[in-house]
DNA sequence: GAGCACTGC
């Protein structure tokens, strides 16, 4: 079976400026490309690939580099070998990464952000006087760089295989312009308008609607505003996005570029439906809210003609339930299209169900999967990336003391003669990475003077947003730039020159043990896949030919997977599931790319029926329909429903936001430990951790509204946040963690009153109704005192300790709840407050076991 | 008396 289709190559024709070389010396002209053979092309598959070209280009066959092509760089073995001393012996190997590249056109970078996909953006902001012919202006400029990508190149090609098929599956590597171009593309090409043209009948201008999906946020953002610049609109007209926190698009946005998680809540939340109803409403098009179809539970999702799945390959818990869900619906909609009863109900306008076309965008790993899942039963097609050529290097033994490896190889490339360019280290965790980065700034002040300088800077996520800045900061004068990073250098982040990688193979993941009492987390260190190993290694060559070094044995390297298992064969299905029912399916039934298993699922049905948010595999309990209309997971959302009746929301959304602001309240460093017990003493609130991270918000609150209003009346506007961020240091509270939660508890305040529930309500000083609260979402997370002072798992058998961290740590209380179990060298329960044992009565799943309860047997 | 990868609604 063929599996993928070159559609186009990355050009490195001479003549643009942009692509100009950085100055080591390299040009475009020497730069080759390869790809991955091992994951395109196994050696022993019958793999055949054909090579088209666009007849629509100018470009001929002359205007590329000749192992630039697809074809032959498949047929090609990898052979030119690059000898490079390792530091623990001397082996090489060559890399079968390495990909056509010419640099990406250097935008500026206004913030400093990191991201690819940011750096493309140039944001054109709505309205302003004379602004619609700098866009035209603008547009036009960015025209001449938008017919250099790759992807223009096989255009044609590319609309005439999506228009002709339900689903498509496009692959390229980052660079080659797909997710900026194919939307363009679809909205304006003629072949696109004529298809709907014939579907749309008197409306055609309008062309197809479309929504394109991304993991994360930023990208989408950026996408979207680099689109509408690219077309000369602005953000929120014809190019829009919708992501968390922030809805750019309006009625008139037909490119609607989303993350994951808006499409999914779209298709479950009923709230969501409402809101287009609402929208379909108000572009007059229709004369009811009718529009919207819901089928047997499933939004149809109408307003789209188009869905794009990006970056698919990150096989993320949505990827892989959206690629069910629209796969199903895109199923009805042909169904209800073909038979005539496509009339969107009750529709006034008479608008047809049209298909859905889907495309899904992956990078230039394996299809086989997606096109196995879609039967799309053809090739992928695939559009070439830009990638300089990148050498990798395994070490001949293994290494024991990767930090010291890491520090060493660091060392040896900087010493190195000739080596230009920066370097970027992975390491597992933060700890390491300080470790690796105290190792070098200690040796990096040894070197002799004639030297170049070292800068040794670490990353990750829990960093400061300054500390993380730094990254993208210019390099001083005769320095060296080297970054100690985690994953988070692996897709959320590029960083700029970097010509080295130092791949320790080492990740720190999550791991959940289900237990029939509730989850134990674990935070454990592990192997990467070859996936993640060459995401690693391309790193190295976005700029400009790169080198990477890896700290394990090429044998070890064989014996990784080839993939990272995808996330939901990895994690909590609860809040899925309960999405999945909402949508009416079951999620035992439903088809997925790969089947979570049915323990997981089971674990899940067991959680939201411990919850009552469902009654059956299929059936959502009222209480199950209000807990949708949150961004919360479910338990989560279970305490805030409680909240409503034990008039305490005020206090629970504000414990919620801090919960789900994805960082600690405390900074907790083993340097300063000592300071920062002191500080906390302050806040401390006697029933736990969850009250005292209440009054730290509280008071940071207060503050910031002391400093907001003082600096609006003198307005100076000096010292305004200054006070606020010292506040933060001075009491070792993370600020970056507060500023999300205030989001979080502004979203929650709003959803709230769009549910007709007060938020304002409190609860004053009176703390039972929290911990009530909290007790009937996090009820399976609870533990009571045993004789020796120990805590025994209500729900469970386990013994458990409260993490030192806990304020609640060496306080002897007769019983408590928690966030979150975790096992390091005991069982530690995480952010922890106290309760009555009685109330356990007064929930439904200890009411019934009956006897299973420890009740009454409190021993103080 | 300890050890926190990364996202998202």
């Amino acid at each position: 079976m063929t599996l993928t289709t070159a559609l186009a190559s990355g050009s490195t024709s001479a003549g643009h400026d942009s692509a100009a070389p950085m100055t080591n010396g390299i040009s475009p002209s020497k730069s080759r490309s390869k790809v991955p053979n091992h994951l395109l092309a196994p050696s022993n598959s019958d793999v055949r690939v054909s090579n088209f070209h666009d007849d629509a280009s100018d470009s001929s066959e002359e205007d590329y580099e000749p192992e630039s092509t697809f074809s032959s760089a498949l047929n090609r073995r990898s052979g030119k070998d690059q000898r490079i001393s390792a530091p623990g012996g001397e082996t090489d190997t060559s890399s079968p990464l390495t990909k056509s590249k010419k640099r990406k056109d250097r935008e500026s970078l206004p913030n400093g952000n990191g991201n690819a996909k940011e750096r493309e953006a140039r944001p054109v902001k709505k309205g302003g006087e004379g602004s619609a012919e700098a866009r035209r202006k603008e547009a036009e400029r960015l025209f001449e760089k938008r017919q250099d990508l790759p992807f223009y190149q096989g255009r044609r090609m590319i609309l005439e295989e999506i228009m002709k098929h339900d689903t498509t599956i496009l692959l390229g590597e980052t660079g080659c312009g797909k997710s900026t171009q194919l939307p363009q593309l679809l909205r304006t090409h003629t072949l696109s308008t004529s298809h709907y043209f014939n579907n749309h009948g008197k409306n055609a201008a309008a062309g197809p609607s479309i929504a394109i999906t991304q993991p994360r946020r930023l990208p989408a953002i950026a996408l979207a505003n680099r689109v509408a610049a690219e077309m000369g609109c602005p953000i929120g007209g014809e190019v829009g996005y919708s992501v968390r926190f922030e809805e750019m698009t309006s009625r008139d946005t037909k490119i609607r570029y989303c993350t994951e998680g808006v499409l999914m809540r779209e298709l479950a939340n009923p709230d969501a439906t409402q809101k287009v109803q609402s929208q379909s409403k108000d572009d007059g098009s229709s004369s009811n809210a009718s529009t919207v179809e819901i089928h047997d539970g499933l939004n149809l999702l109408l307003k789209y003609d188009i869905i794009i799945l990006d970056e698919a390959h990150e096989r993320t818990l949505n990827t892989d339930f959206l690629c069910g869900a629209l796969k199903k619906v895109q199923r009805i909609r042909k169904e209800l299209a073909k038979s005539g009863k496509g009339k969107a109900k009750g529709d006034g306008a008479g608008k047809e169900v049209k298909e859905l076309k889907l495309v899904v965008m992956s990078a230039t790993l394996d299809p086989s999967k997606f096109q196995a899942f879609f039967g799309t039963g053809r090739d992928a097609l695939l559009v070439k990336g830009r990638m300089y050529e990148v050498t990798t290097q395994h070490v001949a033994n293994h290494v024991d003391d990767f930090i010291e490896a890491a520090g060493r190889q660091v060392i040896n490339i900087h010493c190195g003669p000739g080596n230009e360019g920066d370097i970027l280290v992975f390491m597992p965790g933060s700890d390491e990475i300080e470790n690796c980065v105290e190792l070098l700034r200690r040796v990096g002040k040894q070197l002799p003077d004639a030297q170049k300088q070292l800068q040794v800077l670490p990353l990750y996520a829990a960093l400061p947003p300054s500390a993380q800045a730094k990254i993208f900061s210019p390099t001083p004068k005769n320095t060296r730039r080297v970054i100690v990073a985690t994953n988070i250098a692996e897709t959320s982040m590029t960083i700029p020159g970097v010509a080295y990688v130092v791949d320790t193979g080492y990740k720190k993941e999550k791991e959940y043990i289900y237990r029939t009492s509730g989850a134990i987390e674990q935070l454990r260190k592990k192997g990467i896949s070859k996936a993640a190993a060459w995401q690693r290694t391309g790193r190295a060559g976005r700029e400009r030919a790169g080198h990477c070094y890896r700290l394990f044995t090429k044998k070890a390297f064989d014996a990784m997977p080839e993939f990272d298992a995808p996330e939901i064969q990895r994690c909590n299905l609860s809040s899925a599931v309960l999405q999945l029912i909402a949508m009416g399916q079951n999620p035992f039934d439903f088809e997925y790319i790969d089947n979570p298993g049915r323990d997981a699922i089971a674990a899940a049905f067991q959680t939201l029926a411990g919850l009552e948010a469902i009654s059956s595999p299929t059936h959502l309990t009222d209480l199950g329909r209000q807990m949708l209309r949150f961004p919360l997971d479910p338990p989560h959302a279970r305490i805030l429903i409680s909240s409503f009746s034990l008039d305490c929301t005020n206090e629970i959304i504000d414990i919620l936001s801090l919960i789900n602001a994805g960082g600690t309240v405390f900074l907790d460093r083993p340097s300063d430990r000592e300071e920062a017990s002191t500080a906390k003493a302050k806040f401390v609130h006697r029933d736990g951790d969850h009250l005292t991270a209440l009054n730290v918000f509280r008071s940071y609150i207060a503050l910031r509204e002391t400093k907001l209003s003082s600096s609006h009346k003198n307005s100076t506007g000096l010292g305004q946040g200054q006070g606020v961020v010292g506040w933060c240091k001075d009491n070792f509270v993370n600020g970056k963690t507060l500023v999300q939660a205030l989001k979080i508890r502004d979203q929650l305040r709003e959803l709230c009153e769009k549910a007709g529930k007060d938020w304002r309500v409190s609860a004053g000083s009176e703390s039972a109704g929290v911990l009530r609260a909290l007790l009937s979402g996090l009820f399976m997370n609870t533990a009571v005192i045993q004789a020796d002072g120990s805590y025994r798992q209500t729900a469970g058998s386990l013994t458990v300790k409260i993490h030192p961290s806990s304020v609640l740590m060496s306080k002897r209380v007769p019983a408590i709840l928690y966030d979150e179990l975790t096992i390091t060298s005991a069982f530690y329960a995480r952010n922890v407050s106290v309760f009555e044992q009685h109330w356990l009565t007064e929930i439904p799943m200890f009411a019934k076991a009956g006897a299973a309860m420890p009740v009454g047997k409190g021993n103080l």
